[in-house]
This record gives structure tokens, C-alpha cells and sequence, in this order.
DNA sequence: CGCCAGGATTGAA
DNA sequence: TTCAATCATGGC
């Protein structure tokens, strides 16, 4: 049965945190919906008290690649009782219950993650919205509403020069992208290759394309393959890390990333959002960790229980 | 190690 | 109203 309608019945879900937690960067709030671009699909969501509904300008037969994208079947609550039991966990679950992670397309992640680099939220969300005026192609919408674009494939990417994609204003991620698109096109690298492959090759491989360190091969690893134990560390979930579980003196870089490998479990990666959540909505100190602001952010913790 | 490459936005002076 | 800092990769 083809519909333009359905509607998922889902639990604990927040789908405006989910949406806007800087895992994607396509999806605009209207009015009491969100509305974006799920591979060839322009979808606007609307949570309800019976769910997410979703509506799409052309008839969909089989609706798998929107559950698949919103992680529908994943059972949050077995999730969150593997975090560890400690007080900053609780006040950053009890701050955003229904957070969630998605399962985003390889190369749209991987290609918007280059771009993220040194760059924050709104600025990386200007740059993917011209690449995909430019260079994606158009997609089906309803009369009313303005067009919309596909991400541009890798093989679309590899075709244009590097001076069109310094115009989408990504500045010297302009080399690093169309690099990475060529290799794809070519063949030379594989996407889908990577989920085969166990967590720290796959991060390793990801990591010899130019433009990919750490932090950006973690967030393609957790937000596209669903390795969750990937745990990206940004200057937000840092100042987390440091302020809760470190807030006498700062851990270094090397003793965080074994924190991080080792405390908090097979979904880490989930631990990390909620994290990244709770440190942006309280604007957890700019400044290096304190006792005076862990003790505050300690007291914020509280309260919130 | 320190600096720089793009640039919209934020917050301090 | 200026003006410096944000953001996190790689090359020098």
C-alpha cells in the first residue's frame, strides 16, 4: 500500500533533540515539525503523543529507510541502563530522556563531517545547504514548498573543481572533499567496505583520507555505521568530561581517551550524546575545568534528580 | 610547538 | 560598536 503518510509508534523519543543535536545538519523547524531530506525522500516529522508521523510529497511503498534512519527499534531504556551509574550521567539523561542517535548515509556523514571541521553548527549547515543547492539533484516536494535537493553523490563531487566548492564557503575543506569524493568515485575507497571491518581498523581507515582525524572519523563511525561505542570528543563533550569526572585537575589528552574507551560501555557513543547534549544546553564554562564551576554544574545535577 | 586556512556568530570590552 | 574567540584538520 503506497501512502504519503505514516505513522511510527515510538516511545521515548525526542525527536527535536535528536534532530538538532549536531549529528545532522539538514533539518529545519517548522512550526511543530521538522522537516529534511532522507536520501531521494523530502520528509517533514511531526512528533505526536502517539509517535513520530511523517509525511512525504511522493507515495512511499516501503517506509524501512525511515525507520532505519530514525533508529525506531532501537529500546532506549536498554540502552540507557548500560551507562554507568554515577551522578553526571543521570543529570545529562534526565535533562534530554529521549535523546537519540541516527543511522545517517555513509558518504553524506563523511562528506558533512569534513566540512564540520573548525567550523561550528550554523556555519557547517550553510555550507551543506549550498552543496546541495548546487551540486544535488532535485527532489520530488509538494506544490507549497520551496525545492529540494539529494545530498550530491561522490561521483557528482568528483566532477566539479575545487573553486565551486570554495564558493559553497567550505574554505580549505574544498581539497580535502573533492579528494575524498574522487577516491569513492574511482573506487580506490570503500564505504561500505568499513562495516565490516572491527572498530579500530575501521576508524584507522577512515583516518587516511585527508580532512579525517579522530574526532571526525568517530562521528562517521557512531552517526552512520552505528558503532556505538565510538565516542567523539568536541570542545562541548571535553568541557563535560572534564568538569564531572575530572574537576580537581585536568585530565590529559591521552587519559581521556582511555576514560572514554573504558567507562562508559558498549554504547558509549550514546553516553557521549547525551554528554554533548547536557554541556550545550547548560553552557557548561568556556574556560579550563574548575573546582568552583564543576561544583556548580555538580549542583545543576542535583537539582535536575 | 605555533600558526594559519574560511567565516557566521557570540560575548566581552 | 569594535573586536577577539569559537570550532579541530593538516601543512608548514
Amino acid at each position: 500500500m503506497s501512502a504519503t503518510e505514516i505513522l511510527l509508534r515510538v516511545r521515548e523519543y525526542d525527536l527535536a533533540a535528536t534532530l538538532d543535536s549536531g549529528q545532522a545538519f539538514r533539518w529545519q523547524k517548522q512550526n511543530d515539525s521538522w522537516v529534511g531530506v532522507i536520501g531521494k525522500h523530502r520528509v517533514r516529522l511531526t512528533q505526536t503523543h502517539a509517535g513520530i508521523c511523517a509525511e512525504t510529497a511522493a507515495p512511499v511503498e516501503n517506509w524501512k529507510w525511515l525507520r532505519e534512519f530514525l533508529q525506531t527499534k532501537i529500546e532506549l531504556e536498554k540502552v540507557l541502563k548500560t551507562f554507568p551509574d554515577d551522578e553526571p550521567m543521570r543529570a545529562a539523561v534526565a535533562a534530554c530522556p529521549g535523546l537519540r542517535l541516527l543511522k545517517q548515509d555513509p558518504w553524506e556523514c563523511l562528506a558533512s563531517f569534513i566540512l564540520s571541521s573548525t567550523k561550528q553548527i550554523v556555519q557547517i549547515r550553510q555550507i551543506i545547504a549550498l552543496l546541495c543547492q548546487r551540486f544535488g539533484d532535485p527532489i520530488a516536494v509538494s506544490s507549497s514548498e520551496p525545492a529540494a535537493f539529494a545530498f550530491p553523490s561522490p561521483e557528482k563531487i568528483a566532477r566539479v573543481t575545487e573553486a565551486e566548492l570554495r564558493a559553497c564557503k567550505m574554505g580549505f575543506r574544498a581539497p580535502s572533499l573533492l579528494a575524498a569524493a574522487r577516491e569513492i568515485a574511482e573506487g580506490k575507497f570503500n564505504l561500505e567496505h568499513i562495516r565490516q571491518l572491527p572498530h579500530s581498523e575501521a576508524r584507522a581507515e577512515l583516518m587516511k583520507l585527508g580532512g579525517v582525524g579522530g574526532k571526525i572519523a568517530d562521528c562517521v563511525l557512531l552517526f552512520a555505521y552505528g558503532f556505538d561505542s565510538a565516542f567523539p570528543v568536541d570542545v562541548w563533550v571535553e568541557r563535560a568530561l572534564q568538569q564531572l569526572y575530572f574537576p580537581r585537575r585536568r585530565a590529559s589528552g591521552k587519559r581521556l581517551q582511555n576514560f572514554t574507551a573504558t567507562y562508559f560501555g558498549p554504547h558509549a557513543g550514546y553516553a557521549q550524546q547525551y554528554l554533548f547534549h547536557y554541556a550545550r544546553i547548560y553552557k557548561f564554562d568556556r574556560r579550563d575545568a574548575k573546582p568552583q564551576g564543576a561544583n556548580k554544574i555538580l549542583r545543576v545535577a542535583a537539582s535536575l534528580r
